[in-house]
Formats: structure tokens, C-alpha cells, sequence
DNA sequence: GCGGTTTACGATGAACGTAACAATA
DNA sequence: TATTGTTACGTTCATCGTAAACCGC
């Protein structure tokens, strides 16, 4: 017994297929069917029932999925706790929204990056409805997006909250939300969402919403008065202390953004639960020194 | 990293030796060389300090001590609960004092092999003293003796006691202990001592003791008129039963017969502890089945 | 017939044992 | 000098990938 043959057998019973596997593991297909024919033999026990349609795991097989999970988990822990963790190898594939992106990711990075300084780190900035999809396809380790996912194979870690303050330019007077345009996240985002919701009622039909991907072309619009637009107080940091915008209340309450940082529960990873506490701290750190 | 890696990590570092550790692995010792250096370049880590006398392990190598025989013992929980147990193979070498032979031993081993059916068995019966050093220097897997034994290595499980006896020859009248010798166990045996001790403060320096290493010619040698002795009443049912001996009361007390199953406690085995559990109820329905 | 698994086989590489070497007490 | 761990090297055996055969919808 090994732990390749473990390690093929847990991803061929999670995966559901020998081919899923083998891509997964970057091998070629029969060499899972070796590894897991060798398992069987070893065991002396079918792990699979090759039968009906898809994979199925035999009572066997369903017992040693656990312990095959644990394995790896502790053969993981092994490499982190005694292995220098500071050698680790490897990518971290991370994915953000552009709020945090803008807020502590780059803190995060840093203190992610001293404390693996040997693995590379891999960013990826999009709108949390994709961020969710590539997380599912594991195409990312740790996605920080506004959640929590709710998939029973998703882990949510709840990170500190952004709430939200409304922005004009400064040299506006009044602001009638049916003739000036709000500005807000990308339009498949929940920010863009609740806003419309709760602009519909407020205002009515007239409203116009604007929705830019790209949150400092946003406050740039801002600023310009072009529209106005509730945002994380970071963002609007620089153009408050240049004078070019200012804080105002259209009475219209807007939800504060809970992000979480989220990963697949499984295979369990030290490296990426880690992390998610790392982040968990920075977070915590930097809105502690940015309030509001 | 590799089972077989950390097998002989935990030997290494449980025997303080290479070479050592390649016997116990049927192994040449540059082999584990080999795998110990290569462990220690996978995980970047030194785990013995090869310096000063003997080996000693690192930090590291403490840390990573708990992990390997964690491992291991989950290997081998797979081999028997996954892996058809009736499959297990190997050898199980056991050791037992004549008295538990002489009882519920082969009820034992009968119960072993139906649960076991492809392991071999391999039976010592000897004094307890030459059984403890036969487990402690590995030469046996488990042992049934006059425990417990006191060594922070070994793991005792209490077993039913034998109550003693005093038998006589059937046609014997008045017994008088400063003539009639008195037979007991071999002289190395703990009922042989706290048989003289009691003895010697009864009779007196007058007292004459046999030792047997033999139960069955203690037993036949009482029979006879010879001497008489204290023993469990399984062993003298036989000339119970043919009117050859009876029972008495010399009025010398003598402690029950304590037996303990004793195994080493590291490295965890499945089998061995397995086997202790059932030995505990095969004994417990023997003794319930013959009281007294 | 087609996606997916098993079988066949040649080639590569990891790991072993023997033997020579080095270090330590 | 005896004991123990390391280095060197030829050999063996496990495991891989390619290619072909083999199912079950």
C-alpha cells in the first residue's frame, strides 16, 4: 500500500471515474487502473462495482475512503509541521473580488508570501459569481468573494464586513436619485442587485443604474458627477482627501458586504486552511485600523 | 514520502540504530541509509543527530515520530478492516504459561485461527520469567503470563484469576507439612516463592518444597502420596475424577493465580490488539464455565 | 459505435545488495 | 581496531506511457 495508490483511489472515488482521475492527477488512465488494481489486490477487496452506468463504491471501498482522506491529510500535515513549512513548494491559485482587492489582499499576500516564501502565488480578480464557478472546478484554491457558497463541499470562512457609504462629487448641491444616475458593482453582483431592489422601491421606475466592473473607473465617474454611488469608505479614500467627493445620505440603506474566504472541503489541504486563517487575521488587523 | 519511509523512520528512531533497524526490516543497512537521507531530502529536514554516540532525534524527528506511527497504525487498521481480515496473513507468535495451556488456550487459538484463518500460529510454553524477556526482546507478539509486567513499554490486560487448590493423594489420612513435601511450580515462578514464603512462616525451617516445571507430573507426583501442593482445580480435574486425589485444607492460604495478556505497546498493532480483546472473552466464558 | 476500462509490452527509473570507504569511540 | 553510517555501482524489479483489445450503453 502507498500513498499514490490512496491518493489515486480517493480522487477516482471522488471524481467518479478512472479518466477524471488520471487528468486530475496527470497521469495516463491505465495507470490508475493499475494503481487501483494493485489496491484490490493488496486488500484482497473490490473497492469499485464497474457495473451499472457510473463508478460505485463497494462497501470496501466507502470504508476506505475515509481512511484514505485521513491519510492524505496527515501526510499533508506532515510536510507543513515537519517539513520546514518555509520550504514548502508548490501554487496557490487565489481568487478576490476587486474590493478586497483593493483593501488587504496585498497585505495578505505579504504576510502568505513570508510565511511560504517558495510558493508561488497565482491572483485572479473577478466578479464572485465566477469566482464561485472556478472554485467549484477547481480552478482556484481560496476564492475571497462576497458569500458564503452554499454547496456542502464548500468550506465558508467569514471575513470582517464592508459597509457601505453613499458618494457624490463634491461641488453637487442636491442630489435627486430619479435624475442622477447611481453607480454601482458589476450588474451580476449581489451589491447590484440589492441596490436595484432597493432603489425601485425608493424611487420608482425613473432610477437609473449604472454598473461598471471596474470600481475606480466608478469613483472616477463619481467624482466627475457623473452619478453617485454607495461604496467601501477604502475605495473612496483618495478622492475623499483630494476634496473631489464627499459622503451624503440619500436615505437609502444599503447592506454592508460580507465576504468570506471559501474552499473546497475536500481533499482537505493544510496549505489552504492555513491560509484561509492567515486572511482571517489580516483582515481582521487591517479593519481594525480602517474604520467604517 | 512512502510508507516504507516512515516504517523504517519509526524503527530507526524506536531501536536508536541503522543497523538495527535493518534487521528488524529484514533490510541491508545502507538501504535504510538510503531511505532515511531520502525522507530527510523530501521533507528538508534533518531528524537524527548523528553526533554524539548514539542517534538522537531532532525536533523534527520527534514531531514526525508521533506522525509515522500514526501512519502505521492506520495501515494497518486498513489491512484488517478494509482488507478482508480472514485474508490477513503473517505470523502470530504467542507464549503462554503451561496453566493457561493447560486451560483455555486451545479454545483461544481455535478462536484466533476462525477469525484469522491464514495466519500462522506460533506457540511457546514457558515460565513467565523466560516469557517476559521473550516479548521484551521481540521474540514474541503476545504473551499470557503472571503479570502484569511493569515496563512502560508493555500494555497488560487483566485476565480471570485461578483460584488454588490443596490436593493430596486420595488415600492419604493426616498430612503433616513438615513431612509431607510440598510441590509447586518451577522455582522461578511467583507461586513457588509466595509458596515458600507462606510455607516458611507456617512449618517452619523443617519445610521440604518440590518444584515442577512439569503441571501434569506435579500433578501425578501428588497422585502418587509424593507430596501434595496447591493447584488449580482444571489441572487436577483428571485424578478428581478418578478418585486418585481430593481436596484439602492444610490451612495455608495462597494467593489466586493472576494472568495478564502483555504485548508490547509500540508500534500499535491491529492483530495483537485484536487478539488481547478476544483472549479476554474466551477466558472470561471459560472461566464462567469452570467456577472455582 | 462510442466513452471508458482493461490488457500487452517495451522503456525508464527508483531502490536494492555488495563492496569499498569514512568516521567515531 | 571494532563498530556504525555513508558512498559507489551494477542489477533487478516496479511502474509508467503508448497502443491495441475489450466491454456495456
Amino acid at each position: 500500500m502507498t500513498f499514490e495508490q490512496l491518493r489515486t483511489f480517493f480522487w477516482v472515488a471522488r471524481l467518479g471515474g478512472f479518466r477524471k482521475a488520471s487528468e486530475q492527477l496527470n497521469l495516463s488512465q491505465p495507470a490508475v487502473s493499475t494503481r487501483i488494481a494493485t489496491l484490490e489486490t493488496e486488500l484482497q477487496a473490490k473497492l469499485f462495482d464497474r457495473g451499472a452506468g457510473a463508478l460505485i463504491l463497494t462497501k470496501h471501498g466507502q470504508q476506505l475512503l475515509g481512511y484514505a482522506e485521513q491519510m492524505l491529510f496527515v501526510e499533508e500535515e506532515i510536510k507543513q509541521r515537519v517539513g520546514n513549512p518555509s520550504e514548502a513548494e508548490g501554487l496557490f491559485r487565489i481568487g478576490a473580488s476587486e474590493t478586497v482587492a483593493q483593501a488587504w489582499l496585498p497585505e495578505f499576500i505579504q504576510a502568505f508570501s513570508a510565511a511560504y516564501p517558495r510558493v508561488n502565488v497565482d491572483l485572479t480578480v473577478d466578479i464572485s459569481k465566477d469566482l464561485r464557478a472556478a472554485l467549484l472546478e477547481r480552478r482556484l484554491d481560496l476564492a475571497v468573494l462576497m458569500g458564503p457558497i452554499s454547496e456542502f463541499s464548500v468550506t465558508n470562512v467569514a471575513l470582517p464586513e464592508f459597509a457601505l457609504h453613499w458618494y457624490k462629487a463634491a461641488h453637487l448641491k442636491d442630489v435627486d436619485l430619479a435624475r442622477m444616475p447611481v453607480i454601482s458593482y458589476a450588474s451580476q453582483t449581489r451589491p447590484y442587485r440589492e441596490l436595484t431592489s432597493a432603489l425601485a422601491r425608493k424611487v420608482g421606475p425613473k432610477m437609473r443604474v449604472f454598473s461598471s466592473a471596474s470600481l475606480s473607473a466608478s469613483l472616477r465617474m463619481i467624482a466627475a458627477g457623473i452619478a453617485v454611488g454607495p461604496y467601501p469608505r477604502v475605495l473612496a479614500a483618495p478622492f475623499l482627501a483630494a476634496g473631489e467627493v464627499v459622503e451624503f445620505d440619500p436615505g437609502i440603506a444599503v447592506p454592508a458586504l460580507e465576504f468570506t474566504a471559501s474552499y473546497l472541503a475536500e481533499p482537505r489541504s493544510f496549505l489552504v486552511e492555513e491560509s484561509a486563517g492567515i486572511m482571517g487575521q489580516v483582515a481582521a488587523t487591517w479593519h481594525a485600523a480602517h474604520p467604517g
